[in-house]
DNA sequence: TTGATATCATTTGCATACGAATGAATTTGC
DNA sequence: GCAAATTCATTCGTATGCAAATGATATCAA
């Protein structure tokens, strides 16, 4: 710290400035840690999956084939990212790939019968670590948190 | 779907159960949402630095040298990949690197002056940032969401 | 119809992010 | 004072995440 750093701050305290910048008081920072947290909730009660890779099945049961590309604008993933995660899925046989009969473009993503039923058999497990993501607030928190999370987003 | 789910379906109709699973209303999927437009903010005012990086520099210029590992906990990053992040900087001439004279484990990291330029210059648009990303919310909206965000994280 | 645009998917390169393993140095506990 | 436990840093492997470039196909518009 050099001296003028030292008249800078008497300088601009008798200014009424503020001239700290708190890292940990930014919305991007805590953003990164609650996200963080997140992942490491869903980590110790999903151990074999991914929340990008639950995120792909989950979507797919939801609303059945569709093609890679519209999957991933589905859940938020641009087509480089998708194409890395679809691709470990179908390494473990999670989904299925074929190609679009008119467009030959495109290409079609489903849920193998083991997808199915691994979706299946995870979605309690999801509500649960929402369930614990949320466990700091109240129910009326989370309630307002997630409203103004969504308008964020 | 099956003859089978259709029953299902019916049958937990009639319980009034919710079976439905909702990706998109999820914690956990909207934080990765809010992080990931908060990235994008971040990238359009500040081209060169990424948030990690930006967050090193940030915390240093607060607090002054320091340990690697210790800045890790500080911007909540673990020693892989805080190691890369200082990597970076210092390639880039923003961070310089030395030992710890008493504790030999202890790698030191402190701003060059150029760092500590770039971090200067750099602070008012960080607060710009921090202004958009919380745009959508009113400004009592966003001390609520703050608050609420902080307890989770 | 055909030339310009747009869309879909892939690939490459770079930057987090973290678990696990390793080695060096320090601290603790007895 | 010494063995055990802990801390610090590094390395490796795997998985997002995104920009940019490329090629194939489809759509639009003059």
């Amino acid at each position: 710290m050099s001296g003028e750093d030292n008249l800078l701050r008497l300088v601009e305290a008798e200014e009424g400035e503020e001239n700290d910048y708190h890292l940990q008081d930014q919305v991007g920072f805590i953003l990164r840690k609650a996200h963080q947290r997140h992942v490491a909730i869903f980590a110790a009660h999903i151990a074999d999956l991914t929340p990008p890779q639950f995120a792909a099945l989950a979507k797919l049961y939801d609303i059945g084939e569709t093609s890679q590309n519209q999957l991933g604008t589905l859940i938020a993933m641009d087509a480089a990212t998708v194409k890395g995660v679809i691709d470990r899925l179908k390494a473990r046989g999670l989904v299925e790939l074929s190609k679009h009969e008119i467009d030959k473009r495109r290409l079609l993503v489903n849920l193998t019968p083991e997808g199915r039923e691994a979706i299946e058999r995870l979605i309690p497990l999801a509500r649960t670590i929402t369930e614990e993501t949320l466990a700091p607030l109240t129910a009326k928190e989370a309630a307002t948190f997630l409203r103004l999370l969504a308008k964020l987003a």
